[in-house]
DNA sequence: ACTAGCTTGTGAAGGAATTCACAAGCCCCG
DNA sequence: CGGGGCTTGTGAATTCCTTCACAAGCTAGT
């Protein structure tokens, strides 16, 4: 398949999230021009972006609501559960999960590890607090699909290490820097300190 | 100013931890090649994300450490401090007022916004839970620089209006949405349901 | 002072993503 | 059943971003 930018799937990601809207209303159907601007784009961008994957739509009437959500839900590979684990029980970790908009998805959180004993053998909103230190044997017996980084940074890349040893594919990292994994491991790094510099540079360098 | 690509931005913000950590150690110089080798780029890229703004290096000798970070926080406007203003002292919310690294970079919290009365009046770590009631005349007396929107997608637009109307003109926001502010106000969206889809895309859309 | 060895800074080339623009196709209405 | 009015799907054009490639310039060593 050819190469899909991110940029891309992210925007599926948008418009699916519109669409869900517009089911619970019970519209029948939407223009690429209504979802761009819903989504902050152009019309042009919404059709490109759905073309790569198939064509949709009927001329002159627009997308059908649920069948455009239902492919959209089947591209971006929602139309399952998906395993998630969590790596650090502190403030961020708690905050993820505990959050709703994860298990809404299909994102299903199976346990958090942790290294503090005080934590271990707690739950976070239902879910198992684990000793780090039996990461590698419940990967092996569970296969999640995906692990959350929220541990400090010092620690971050020696974890992504052993998780990639232990075989998960998916990482999103919460912690500030850039890690490396092999090219067959897929990390996403959300870095809330660089989008608030982002601003600062917004704020500065105004003319 | 010629326009600058936000992936430029963010580079710099990660090129910055770098040298951040370079200093530290008290190294001297560093190389375009070694930050880019650190940052997951190439040479030629940070090079000419640098020559946007000058040029900071010494030809067969590479940068210097201290120099260039104190131009980077020139440039990324971290010479001051920015005043935050939180929105919503829900999980995540919380998650953020307790947060050190924001701090660290110069960004404080002056105060969080709420609705819900059983938490106005309480604080979080040391900040003040306030009546968001009382958000434009805080705003008018306070002038903090930055807000950041940590309330349920529903809300989220409206209370961005009144921020705008207020005055603010930098708004990070998790709330998963997109929102429509004027151009003169820059907003960021950090959507992590978005991230946890491109994993599944990912895992979903290997060959 | 000169040379060898690096590394920067930057035009030019190349590649990727977005926008343009329009033919093709569908629906509705008369 | 044919025409008007919309909206899609997509090559072509454009804009934006990254990579290439090399002259210019610095340092250290002799
Ligand atoms: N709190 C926030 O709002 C926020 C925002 C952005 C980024 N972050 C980043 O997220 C990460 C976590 O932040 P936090 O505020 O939740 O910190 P925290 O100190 O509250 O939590 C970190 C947790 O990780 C555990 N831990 C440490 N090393 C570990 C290891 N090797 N294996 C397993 N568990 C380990 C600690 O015991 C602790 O429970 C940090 O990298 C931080 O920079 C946090
Ligand atoms: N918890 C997470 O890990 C997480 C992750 C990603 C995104 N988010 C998003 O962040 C936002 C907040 O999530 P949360 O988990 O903290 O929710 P939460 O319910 O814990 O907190 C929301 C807080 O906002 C307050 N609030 C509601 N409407 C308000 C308004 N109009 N003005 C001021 N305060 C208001 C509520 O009283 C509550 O205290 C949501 O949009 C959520 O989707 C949360």
């Amino acid at each position: 398949m050819k190469r899909i930018a991110d940029s891309t799937v992210r925007r599926l990601s948008i418009y699916l999230r519109f669409l869900e809207e517009f089911e619970g209303r019970g519209l029948a159907t939407v223009s690429s021009d209504e979802l761009a601007r819903r989504g902050g784009t152009t019309s042009a961008q919404v059709r490109k972006d759905l073309s790569f994957f198939g064509s949709f739509g009927k001329r002159g009437l627009g997308y059908s609501v649920p069948e455009l959500a239902t492919a959209l839900r089947e591209i971006l590979g929602l139309g399952r559960e998906w395993r998630v684990v969590i790596v650090g029980a502190g403030k961020i970790g708690a905050a993820l999960a505990q959050y709703r908009g994860f298990k809404q998805r299909g994102f299903t959180i199976v346990a958090a590890y942790d290294t503090n004993p005080d934590k271990v053998g707690g739950r976070l909103d239902g879910i198992e607090i684990r000793d780090i230190a039996r990461l590698e044997r419940d990967v092996a017996a569970d296969h999640p699909d995906i692990a959350v980084l929220a541990i400090p940074a010092e620690g971050a890349q020696a974890v992504l290490d052993r998780l990639v040893y232990a075989g998960i594919k998916a990482v999103l990292n919460f912690a500030p820097m850039s890690l490396h994994a092999p090219s067959d491991v897929t990390v996403k790094t959300v870095n809330m300190a660089m989008e608030l510099e982002g601003l600062s540079f917004a704020l500065t360098n105004r003319e």
